[in-house]
DNA sequence: TGCTAGCACTCGCACTGATGGAGTGCTAAA
DNA sequence: TTTAGCACTCCATCAGTGCGAGTGCTAGCA
């Protein structure tokens, strides 16, 4: 048992027919299946010697005693890694993709881009909403509610919408409030919000003789309105009932977990956020995310970019066992698409 | 066995004790248990034949021979329509709703209301947004974006925060725009959309001598900004997840119907637009909806009203076993507390 | 006439043991 | 190094069994 059979050439080949068989079947891969799938010419008892080996590399694992081999995470990993050959789009499927993304009529391509996915995949489909790396504030509006509390409306970045009620400590007159925001617009409009953020942190603590009480009240209610702002990301999940076919899926507290984890959106969030990092197709596989809910998923995603920048994220969820050769390709096409779709200066064609 | 026998007092009482007991256990009740549980001294044997007429008139259902009774569709609708105890909310609950509706810090009393729905019943919550036409304008501004576009943002009742993009036929400027809003606000704040909406259509075509080219403007700007706004019925729903804990849902492909309904969204807003009509307390039970996802769910709801006039519907749904005579109060409750936090005139108390 | 006690019967469920098939590990031979 | 053969293990399936719950029916009682 030479340590060099571990990258051994055969070994990983009858991985990867093991893999591929699994992937299909769905069903344990035994030697003699193996031995007939695979081309090299050997018989089970062969092949049941290399499966020893690989279960003590820990890439494959066997549910009991004589049931065949199923593929770990380690082995879907190597296989994803080292061994897929990946399968180009089918033309009709790159054009349906490419028809649906660019005349979207409904001013909704993030939630086009993610009903395809799923369609297209018959799992669940996840875009997330475009961001700005740079957040700017551009536009800031008071608007006086009862006891002392004021809705605060800015916009950033072109038209991005964000509302919040803040707690005064006093009462102000609508005139009050409309002076306070036209100070804060006048000075703050343009800058990002972190920046805002900072100024206003510095103004509160040194220069409060400086200012009058007018300055000083809008400052004290921009602390509030930008204080922890949460940046509220968000994203389009749609065939989350796809999933409910899967029978890696069928027990039902990992599938409330899952379908819990959708609706608290938090640890989607995370785990998109860290695909946003990586550009090219990012994977992560069964217990790989970290996060619970996904243990018995894969998530396939790419990030998405306009003008060169990334600015999201979008991919697939199903189960460990899915077909990574048609959805690796599948995600990255989309992803490129729905980037040009997205920008500005190439309109879409026809 | 006589027909007077059909509406006997003991009988329903018996019904009565049977549903209650199935609804707190979920096992078939047999006449052993009934004859216990219910305060008419009655030995087993009368009590089985009282099932037996019970059966007849298909109110109770046997799953098999020696099983004990279960209530049918009919069973449940006479229990809820004559025999139901109604058990007013615990006072905490009570003030706990009070409190989580009257005191919205999110901007998002619909959310929070179907989330308290949700939470508290650990059954799924629905609100609809509340319709259109009773909905106040309260403040409206412009913003400028490039190319001859424009950001709507306006506030409606206290404090629900609307945007919307409307392109224009020539570019205004900042200036332009402002004096466009603080006109619309001057005429149109504290009216209703819909009657925004027809003094818009109405001024357009009757006064346009009589209007400056800056009125003019600003009420076409109105027009496109209140257009056809779709009228995009829509609803909240939270704690679908809850779902996924309950026996009789625990059929995937039944599961499956019913979240895809969920998401398709039509069939239930169909269902609840129903509801709207009628107004106190509605319930489908099981079949009764005439949509098969909710074949083994019930839905109890109640239409909220915002200064007496019903602009929407929440509920809860949950299994046909359902804990009916705590459920429904607390939908009655919810709604009118969810109509009072609407309303514009009765500030949130405190 | 209405209620009840008793009894035979039915059905589902949980447990048992037997059987067969799939697949393995090990060993010895080519 | 590969292969054939063999004993072994484990799972899935099925039939058989006993038990408990609950029923329907009938006869007797107030």
């Amino acid at each position: 048992m030479s340590e060099a059979q571990v990258l051994n050439e055969r070994s990983m080949q009858l991985l990867k027919t093991l893999v591929e068989r699994y992937i299909s079947d769905g069903q344990p891969v035994g030697s003699r299946v193996l031995s007939k799938d695979s081309d090299l010419n050997l018989s089970p008892a062969t092949i049941r010697n290399v499966m020893a080996d690989l279960e003590d590399l820990g890439l494959v694992h066997s549910p009991h005693t004589s049931a065949g081999r199923v593929p770990t995470v380690s082995g879907y990993r190597m296989f994803v890694n080292s061994l897929l050959t990946v399968k180009p789009l089918e033309s009709k499927e790159l054009t349906h993709l490419h028809q649906q993304l660019s005349h979207d009529e409904q001013g909704d391509v993030i939630g086009a881009a993610s009903r395809l996915l799923a369609d297209l995949t018959k799992m669940a489909g996840v875009v997330t909403l475009p961001k700005r790396e740079v957040v700017f504030l551009r536009h800031i509006e008071f608007l006086p509610l009862s006891h002392g509390r004021v809705l605060v409306i800015f916009v950033t970045n072109e038209q991005e919408v964000h509302n919040k009620i803040i707690h005064t400590a006093k009462v102000f007159s609508p005139a009050e409030l409309q002076q306070s925001a036209n100070y804060l617009n006048s000075i703050y409009s343009g800058h990002s919000l972190q920046a805002v953020r900072k100024s206003v942190l510095k103004d509160l603590q040194d220069d409060q003789e400086r200012m009058n009480q007018g300055m000083l009240d809008a400052v004290r209610m921009a602390q509030l309105a930008f204080g922890q702002d949460a940046a509220k990301e968000d994203y389009v999940l749609t065939g989350e009932t796809n999933l409910m076919g899967f029978s890696e899926l069928a027990d039902m507290d990992r599938l409330r977990k899952l379908f819990e984890a959708f609706s608290q959106k938090q640890d989607v969030i995370h785990l998109l956020d860290q695909c946003m990092q990586a550009d090219g197709v990012q994977i992560f596989i069964g217990e790989e995310s970290g996060y619970q809910a996904f243990d018995h998923c894969s998530l396939v995603t790419s990030s998405y970019s306009v003008s060169d920048e990334v600015v999201g994220v979008l991919g697939v969820i199903g189960p460990t066992r899915m077909a990574y050769e048609k959805i690796i390709p599948f995600v990255d096409v989309t992803a490129k698409l729905l980037g040009a779709a997205l920008n500005p200066k190439s309109a879409s064609p026809l």
